[in-house]
DNA sequence: ACCTGAACACCGTTCAAGT
DNA sequence: ACCTGAACACCGTTCAAGT
């Protein structure tokens, strides 16, 4: 007699995702999720390949929301601020997007407002180039900010806001 | 009778740090470093608290080596291929910078080249600011570069010089 | 078919005993 | 004073046995 499901993939994963940032990457242990979901650890392993697995799956559900976060868009800086605020509510998930592991097409989803709007500004012919110097000033900045990095003083709102402000000039044709 | 020492905490930080990038983050184990010095894992602990503490000194010989790599640097171009060079060599040290817990020192001295060439170029006013604005974009375009996260085709070395090139008309008075 | 206890391998860390 | 073997705790993972 089957016995009836106890727990779901997107229950694992959601599980996991909320350990990583209540506990950090070292507090997300197999038997952490487990208790979470409301099994032994063991039972994870019907629905999951290895912890490294269930990485690669958080990774691609906190891809697929900064998906969704930046879909509305319509400005560099909607983008620029939507972006800041996902890693500011969920910096494990934000961080452990930038470890690798994010599949392609999760990545192209969240990618495709940026390019729009880079190639509204340039033209196509260097949409693609546009896009990458807005997202990668991001992306550092992010990073950094959420390292700690930044710790030579000065407002990091200001400096924010005046990075945007220049890319946006660098990329407006005059 | 004192036994004479059989390694130092020099040799220890610069045989964890060759096991990181030979091995990676998860094949870094006491152990291993232990083999790599010539003595048994619990010597370690005379030298270093912990693991973590470890990893703390290799990302302070990390940023060591960039702050001694962007020293000569005299335009913003020196120091975006200073620094795309040291990511390609040294990835994983590349990577745990950007995990945090690099000491303020070394940061300070590693910054002080880019905060010296931006305040050229913006004066110094905006110096700090111009500062992390070229930082974060080549931090964020390494950080996805070495992620594997630019999978929309185009060419990457051509990238990089388009972003420094638009970063460095911006920064450039008229 | 999913779930579990038991077991195993591996790793970080401590400590008493050696020199 | 540093070094080591032995031991312990913890974690990832497997698997046979339950339902």
């Amino acid at each position: 007699m089957p016995t009836p499901d106890r727990t779901s993939l997107e229950e694992i994963v959601a599980a996991a995702w909320a350990v990583l940032e209540a506990e950090g990457l070292a507090g997300l242990t197999m038997q952490a999720v487990a208790v979470k979901v409301g099994v032994r650890a063991p039972s994870l392993y019907k629905r999951v390949r290895d912890r490294d697995a269930l990485l690669a799956l958080v990774a691609v559900a906190a891809v697929d929301e900064v998906a969704r976060r930046l879909e509305p868009a319509a400005t560099l800086a909607d983008i620029a601020h939507a972006y800041r605020a996902f890693a500011h509510e969920r910096p494990q998930g934000f961080r452990l997007i930038q470890s690798g592991g994010a599949d392609p097409a999760s990545l192209a989803r969240a990618s495709e407002p940026v390019l729009r709007i880079a190639g509204d500004l340039v033209g196509p012919g260097d949409a693609l180039e546009a896009a990458r110097l807005v997202t990668a000033w991001a992306t550092g900045f992010l990073t950094m900010e959420l390292a700690g990095a930044f710790r030579l003083g000065g407002d990091l709102d200001e400096a924010f806001e005046y990075g945007l402000a220049r890319l946006t000039a660098a990329l407006t044709p005059a």
